[in-house]
This record gives structure tokens, sequence and C-alpha cells, in this order.
DNA sequence: GCATTAACCACCG
DNA sequence: CGGTGGTTAATGC
């Protein structure tokens, strides 16, 4: 037993939620309709896993409600976040076209709903479809660069910088084009995306509040400048009053 | 000393 | 009521 017996009912997407498929804007009707037959939604509770390392790829999956870790399990059996993925983030693409073993961890941070696309409707996309293939290189791309981003932001120290980075990467339009100005996320979510606590990503919050970056709101974030939020630093000098 | 974590309570949905 | 957020107390380094 692996997956889908759990709490997994698998089911067919609505209008809506195939509203939050980026990629099927790519598609031409015959390939649009391949891919919507083929499309399976699972409910995810809190902590499940989409996946985990060593399981072999049956999907390529993507977040249409709620949100998703991806990571490692360091020495101490530590969880080691890459990448955090809201609503509209496709994944694991790179795992696909290799046909490895997972070599990451995913979970729902919450209550999420997951849609898979079996891998063999993604190989013939990609074999038939131009502007699905064009998708899936943007993706790839966009997905190197996030993570060189990742790495440099890692060595800052300072948590506010960190969870500035980490909420720019999961508001970049390109790889999560549904997500809006706000994203509905705890800050309990971003203390366990980023490796804080709940308290120390309260600080760091309103710190980015206080340079406008962000507001703050019940249950979500919105992002008031993503560019200063991507490029600075908000290290502690000049926040007395 | 400091920063991080645990515990508490007030509130929004 | 449970989940969320802000604050305070306790703990570890």
């Amino acid at each position: 037993m692996s997956h889908s017996a759990t709490s997994g009912s698998r089911r067919r997407p609505t209008a809506a939620e195939l509203g939050t498929i980026p990629w099927l804007r790519c598609l031409q009707s015959q390939e649009y309709h391949q891919a919507v037959d083929a499309i399976s939604l699972r409910y995810m509770s809190r902590g499940e896993h989409v996946a985990r390392i060593g399981e072999p790829v049956t999907h390529w999956f993507g977040v249409v409600d709620g949100l998703l870790k991806v990571y490692v399990e360091g020495e101490e059996g530590q969880s080691i976040t890459l990448t955090g993925i809201p609503p509209g983030g496709w994944f694991g693409e790179g795992t696909a076209l290799k046909r490895e073993p997972y070599r990451f961890n995913i979970q729902a941070l919450r209550t999420s709903v997951v849609a898979g696309l079996p891998l063999q409707t993604f190989d013939r996309l990609l074999d038939q479809a131009p502007g699905f293939s064009r998708f899936v290189m943007t993706q790839l791309n966009e997905r190197l660069a996030q993570f060189i981003a990742a790495q440099e932001a890692q060595r800052l120290g300072d948590p506010a910088t960190r969870v500035a980075r980490n909420l720019a990467a999961m508001f970049n339009p390109t790889l999560y084009p549904m997500t809006g100005t706000t994203l509905r996320v705890t800050q309990q979510d971003i203390g366990c995306l980023v490796g804080l606590s709940r308290q120390r990503v309260n600080q760091a919050l309103s710190r980015l509040q206080s340079h406008g970056c962000i507001k703050s709101e019940y249950g979500s974030i919105c992002i008031l400048d993503l560019d200063a939020l991507r490029a600075n630093t908000f290290c502690d000098p000049c926040v007395k009053h």
C-alpha cells in the first residue's frame, strides 16, 4: 500500500478547479480534452504525503488548493525544506522525465487538493502539444533560477530575510501564476517552510510589514512589493522607534 | 546576556 | 469551537 488508500478518494475536477491549472491554457481542444479526462484530484489532509523519497513516479502533480512542502531529511531526521508550492504550482517534472524514484518528499502543510496527470498522458502531451512542451521547459528553467536564489537565501542568517525570500519564491508569477497578491498561508505554515518557530516568523513578518513589503492578514499574507521582498535584506538595524 | 521555544489567551471564521 | 495570531513566561546556549 502506498497512496490512494487513506483519505485519498480520487475524483474528477470541477470547472473551477480546472481553472487553477495553468498549462491547460497551452493546449488546443483535442489535447485539452485528453488532459482533462486524464486528470484526477485527490484530497490531502495536513501532514499527508503526496510522495516520498524512493517511491516511483506515477503522476505529474499540481496544487489546486492548499500548500505543499518539498523537503528532504537531514542527518538527525530534521526536515530541510527545498520549496513550498502554492495553488497553481506543478512539480516533479524532472523526476517524471527521468523516470527516477522521487528524490524528495512532498507533504501537505494544510488540507490541500492535489491534481495528478498520469505519466503516459504527460509523455503524450510532451510529444504532441508544443505549447505543453514549452510550458514544461519554462517551468524547468524558472525552477533552476528559484533554487539558485534559494541557495543564496539560505546563507543569509537573518530570519526576516529568509522569510522574505521564501515568500517571494511562492509569489513567483511564472511558476505559480494562480497566486495573486495574497496567499493563504498561516504563520505556522511559514515556520514549517523556513524552519523557524511561529513566534520568530511573527517577528519577521511584522518587520517586513513595517518596511511596507507585505500586509499580514488573518490566515494569509498580502504582497505589496515583490521586488523588495526578493532583493532587500532585512537585518536588524533601523527598527526601533 | 541573548535567541529560541513553550505556554497562554484573545480573537476571527 | 477549532485555528490563528499576538503576547508573555520558560528554557537553552
